[in-house]
DNA sequence: ACCTGAACACCGTTCAAGT
DNA sequence: ACCTGAACACCGTTCAAGT
């Protein structure tokens, strides 16, 4: 359960043991092979070592895993650098940003967890923030609409983006989408009036541009309301 | 892999298996024991038989999860019977009905996943559309808006609801949240300018409210866009 | 302080056999 | 058609022993 921070004390071998080199390999497998595919003794044999090893540096597998999403997430920021200037395009650059990288990771997405206490989830939620901060809203409001948003990000994509049959690959993304809007066809309208009716939308339907579509209703309701509010209690009308 | 459909065909004895009495046996074990907990020896047991006999009715662990999440999900439904009026605040209480539902079967949260393939995430996309045609929204829209919505409401109740420490639950949500605070506390400004400037609000941040206040936003997205769109490309100003 | 690897206590899943 | 239960092929995790 200890853990190395930064680098080993002398020169070492080069192949050392650190919770990075571990936590790195462990990407590489589960990018291989999925969550199943990830085992202890796959890794310690990739690594050169024994299981017990891993566990000096690693407390469990669900750490592991946990650390090695971190990582993923963490390539967002390596892709988007934060420097723009407005708010609401460094939100939506952070925002994709984010979703491409855990959609080269597929079994990452679900383990980003909310409220953050990794390094690049609290990193992503602060940048949120700050992004929030520069934007009209009133100071009380900042911490509210940033975690809306970064739950948004990471919530949605994980939604989009999980491994579909869990470990298959066989099945491309497309395949899934055309047999579920084949499966919706044949619903029965009187229990599912709207998507009977809707299917075709389905077919031509990019994940990515859905994601992007939530993530501008969200940031248009920002706009909305970062003139002051309506009185509380009668919010939305129609 | 086989399905019973309906009832069995004659009266059977009282303990019959069939799919649902396994799934239905499967979300109590869920709920005590957690995922990990879920054995097919354990889940045999207690329906007095062996195995083998699960496999009839279901393929396979996962498959099972799956079902016994989305009939968490329709518990939902029966807590909402669907019949407001307004769009804004029929959609409202149906998201509200799904996070709570989640909440009391934190493990079911990450297994409801996007698009829909079982009954009741189909219901839930389904009514969210339906409510969402009820709006001034251009017909052209609807899909996309509903599908952001439903992916809202399931995707970041996962995010907030999933369970923290993966199986033990003697930590409770709320000494979690004061944990996760004060470690906010102790970051470095440098890194996270807006977190350490922040964490106070999460002190006394409920994540329900925080789940309905990303849910108005996006909701006052819609009610921003339900007018005419200002010409496409210059979106967000502020 | 860190690594080794055998051993323990499980699991999901299959399958030949029954009814 | 549906159920039984032993057997197979793994796994995560621990731990006494080494360096």
């Amino acid at each position: 359960m200890q853990r190395t921070r930064g680098r080993a004390p002398s020169g070492g071998r080069a192949g050392a043991l650190s919770q990075e080199v571990i936590v790195g390999a462990a990407v590489s497998l589960l990018d291989e092979l999925g969550e199943r595919g990830l085992t202890f003794r796959l890794l310690a044999k990739e690594l050169n070592t024994g299981t017990g090893a891993l566990y000096w540096h690693v407390s469990n597998k669900d750490e592991l895993v946990d650390l090695a999403a971190d990582q993923v997430l963490g390539h967002a920021f390596a892709a988007h650098p934060s420097l723009e200037e407005d708010a609401a395009s460094g939100l939506r650059a952070l925002a994709v940003a984010v979703f491409d990288a855990l959609d080269r990771h597929p079994w990452a997405a679900s383990h980003v967890s909310a409220p953050p206490t990794l390094a690049n989830a609290l990193r992503l939620l602060d940048r949120v923030g700050t992004l929030v901060a520069r934007t009209g809203l009133p100071a009380e409001r900042h911490f509210t609409v940033a975690t809306a948003i970064s739950y948004y990000i990471t919530g949605v994509s994980a939604q989009i983006i999980a491994p579909r049959p869990t470990h298959d690959a066989t099945v491309s993304r497309e395949d899934f989408l055309a047999r579920t809007a084949r499966r919706w066809e044949e619903l029965d309208p009187a229990d599912y009036p709207f998507l009977t009716r809707t299917t075709q939308h389905l077919r031509d339907h990019a994940d990515r541009d859905q994601f992007i579509a939530g993530l501008d209703l969200l940031l248009d309701g920002l706009n909305a309301t970062a003139a002051p509010r309506p009185p509380a209690g009668d919010s939305n009308a129609w």
